[in-house]
DNA sequence: GTTCCGCATGAATCGATAG
DNA sequence: ACTATCGATTCATGCGGAA
């Protein structure tokens, strides 16, 4: 009965190929049909975290939280689909948790493949010192997939060598290159030359990008170029792109950006009506000008 | 019998506080001291790489084969020592391997603790293409001890503050110093005049390191930089540091440039006589000026 | 219009204190 | 002893208003 009056509530559809779903996605879910997800790229609510809006998985039970949804997840990707999961375990007591790494060989023994660990290099991480421990600035991207064989478009994520460096070069400061330790060669002073002859390299799996923690009226946990990448890199044009964990909507309006179909789920009804205003206020922009 | 023959075997020793070994470090580790060694810095033959010298460990027989050695460098490391592991499973048949997350696990059950998971972006790694994953350019530096205390000199490694501070800081906001008593930040609080001209920052998790792509007649796994942070971070002078699998000796290099101590085992006769070499070369570099 | 500067805040972590 | 809450610590970024 619970149930029931889960699944009972509002959604929100438009022409504009969006559907965004207020609810848990365990439930939801199941009313999806088979192989008909391309993409599903989502933030669940890492272990402890959010405890005042999600109400904080604890850790030790964090992979049997996950798994009936994963379930469903396996079921409505597509046979060619691929599942990024973007999580980070915590430390506590002076320990990194291991949940993250247990949820990888549960979701292996569920079905899944576990094709690859993207890393997310965040630039502007949460500031902090302690006795012994440094700052946390990367997160795990886990890229899973129902087959071997699945889409993926490299040519669409490729980086226009040209540009980068021309970029990369005004901005780069003589503290960034101390910084990165360039000190034999590695990047950007010798090597320029054979950068400009080439037009484009492919990208590797590591991905540097801010989070975006500025004093706009919606706050995302991740960038959009975040979900921006890999849409690029594994749908075409009127793809479908699945979040179940929608939060304010951010994988929802790229999607949309991008002429990809997107679905989202959410549970909080603030953060299903941020991702609302937001979809809406992509209207005006879209319209407007 | 068998491992008579391998202790049965040569090593070096000099002036210089080195002690390089030729053989099985699991062998020579028992003859080590318990509490012995400060940092344990390594990069073991990962499972199924360089068959043709090391034999090539199977992935599914990884952890039992580790096992074994590192219950020898939890006795030998002392109780505020620590343990970074480099490491990083291959890909085999479109699918990461689990050895090492389980690797993890295990060695947890042994009795380290997980600290941390740092990460070593490679910057020039190897351009190239496969048609379902892109360039592999990051590997993990696996943090264990063996209590939640450690030594941990946070200040030796130091990097320059970002760009930002350059403009940004010349005289302070309001708000920082009014967030000293406010409840609901992390605020800058009281010690905001530390931030006045501040030149340096405390790094985070991420290193950003070339790989030498080797113009010299030794080719190392890592560059000389990875186990120098490490020492700087977790050695003072004169501390001891070990790498159980020296191979071309990078880290009982750079230890002994550092002026601490440097043990390191190697089983096999080439790579053995590599770090001898080195280490005489270096004769030449310290003495020869 | 550019550039500069004020400002808020982000999946953080630990130790101490309180219940 | 074990958990819940609170205070202290510290970078980097985008936005918006000012120069």
């Amino acid at each position: 009965m619970k149930e029931k009056s889960k699944i009972n509530s509002k959604s929100h559809n438009n022409s504009r190929n969006i559907e965004i779903y207020l609810g848990d996605c365990k439930d939801f879910l199941k009313s999806f049909d088979n192989d008909s997800i391309d993409l599903i790229f989502t933030s669940p609510p890492y272990a402890d975290r959010r405890n005042s809006t999600y109400g904080g998985i604890k850790p030790e039970n964090y992979v049997n939280w996950f798994l009936p949804i994963s379930e469903e997840l396996l079921r409505v990707l597509k046979p060619d689909g691929t599942f990024i999961l973007n999580i980070k375990e915590k430390a506590e007591n002076g320990e990194r948790h291991t949940y993250v790494i247990e949820l990888i060989l549960a979701l292996r023994k569920q079905g899944w493949f576990w094709t690859e660990e993207f890393i997310w290099h965040k630039k502007n991480s949460y500031p902090g010192k302690w006795p012994n421990r440094l700052r946390d600035t990367w997160e795990r991207l886990l890229q899973f997939n129902k087959n071997k064989k699945f889409k993926m478009f490299q040519e669409s994520v490729m980086v226009p060598v040209g540009d980068w460096s021309k970029t990369r070069l005004k901005n780069l400061s003589q503290t960034d290159k101390i910084r990165d330790n360039a000190k034999n060669g590695s990047g950007f002073g010798k090597n320029i030359s054979h950068w400009v002859a080439r037009e484009m390299v492919y990208p590797a799996n590591v991905l540097h990008m801010a989070t975006e923690c500025g004093n706009k009226n919606h706050s995302a946990v991740f960038p959009e170029a975040l979900p921006e990448w890999f849409i690029k890199l594994f749908t075409n044009e009127g793809d479908t792109v699945l979040d179940p964990f929608m939060g304010s909507g951010t994988t929802v309006v790229v999607s949309n950006k991008m002429n990809r179909k997107g679905i989202g789920i959410e549970i909080l009804p603030e953060y299903y009506d941020l991702a609302k205003e937001r979809l809406n206020l992509d209207d005006i922009y879209l319209f407007g000008t």
